[in-house]
DNA sequence: TACGATTAGATCGTACACAAACTGATGGTG
DNA sequence: CACCATCAGTTTGTGTACGATCTAATCGTA
C-alpha cells in the first residue's frame, strides 16, 4: 500500500477538511442558536428532544446509541431537561440499572414549535435542497467510515 | 416565497443535517485523538498548530479569524500551548493591546512529527480522497453560507 | 488636545464532550 | 447458592465553545 497523494503540503490539506468540518459544525449550529433559544433549549438538548419525540421512552444507552453520546454527557444533560419539566427519568421497575427517560406533556407540546426550526434554518442558510442532501449523504459516508473501522 | 418541501417528517432525526454535522465532527475528531496523543495536543490545539505552522508570528485576532474562534476560546487555549514550551506570547511593542503569538523551536519541530497524521487519518478512514474532496467542497457551501449571512 | 467610541484580549459563568474511576444491579458458572 | 464479570448510569477532572462583562490601549474628532 503507497501513501495516497495528499500533495506537497499535506498538513495544508488536512488542516481544510478536518478543520471545514469542525467550523461547518459550530457555524451550523450558531445558525441554530438564536432559532433555539426561545424554545429554551441549546443545540444538544434539540438533539434529544428529536430523539425523544422519534420515540418515548426510552433508554439512556438507547438515546445514546442514537445521539453517539457516553451517559458521561447525557446524564446532566437529562437532568436539565427534566428540570425543564421536558422529561422524567424513573429507574425501570424490570431492571434497576436501566433510567427510563419519557416525555412529559410540556415536553410534547415543545415540539409544534419546534416545527418551525428546520424551515428556518434552510432558508437561514439559502442554499439548494439538492447541496444540502450532498452534504448529507458526503456525511453518513464519513460517520460510517469513522464509526465502521472501530467495531 | 414557499415552503421549501421537507418531507412528511421536517423533525427526523436522521434527515437533520446538524445532526449528522455534529456526529461527523465527532467522530472525525474522535479518530485524531489517539493520533495526536504521542503529540500530546487536543484536536483544537492541533488547529491552532497548523495555523501557526503555516505563518508566525501572528495576534490573537489574526488566528481567531483563521480557525473562527473567539478570543475567550483561545486566551486559555495559548496559554497551554505556552506553558508546554510550543510557543510564545508578547504584547506588540506597536499596539500594546495585540498579543503577539510565536512558535518556539519547540514548536516548529513538533511539525516533524504532525507530518504524518494526515495520512494517518485517510487510511483510517478508509476512503477515497474524491469522496474527501467532495466533502470537502460541500462544507465550503455550508460554512459559506452560515457565516456569509451574519455578515 | 481632551474625551467618548472602538479595539484586542482576558475573565467569568454555563454547557457540552470525553476519559477514567466508581456504584449498584444483573447474570452466568462452578 | 456464591462469586465474579458485566452492565447502566453517575461522578470527577480536563478541555473546549460561547455570551457577557471587564480592562487597558488606541483612534477619531470636535
Amino acid at each position: 500500500m503507497t501513501k495516497p497523494d495528499l500533495g506537497e503540503d499535506p498538513l495544508a490539506l488536512d488542516r481544510q477538511v478536518c478543520f471545514a468540518l469542525s467550523v461547518a459544525s459550530r457555524a451550523v449550529v450558531g445558525i441554530y442558536r438564536p432559532l433555539l433559544e426561545p424554545l429554551g433549549l441549546t443545540h444538544p438538548q434539540y438533539l434529544v428532544m428529536l430523539a425523544l419525540w422519534e420515540r418515548s421512552p426510552r433508554s439512556v444507552k438507547d438515546l445514546g446509541a442514537s445521539l453517539q453520546l457516553d451517559s458521561a454527557t447525557l446524564s446532566p444533560l437529562l437532568k436539565r431537561l427534566e428540570a425543564y419539566g421536558h422529561l422524567t427519568r424513573t429507574r425501570s421497575a424490570a431492571d434497576e440499572r436501566v433510567l427510563t427517560v419519557e416525555l412529559t406533556a410540556t415536553g410534547r407540546a415543545l415540539r409544534e414549535k419546534a416545527l418551525a426550526i428546520p424551515y428556518a434554518v434552510v432558508e437561514r442558510l439559502g442554499m439548494e435542497l439538492a447541496d444540502l442532501q450532498d452534504l448529507h449523504a458526503a456525511l453518513t459516508n464519513v460517520i460510517e467510515a469513522a464509526a465502521g473501522k472501530s467495531a
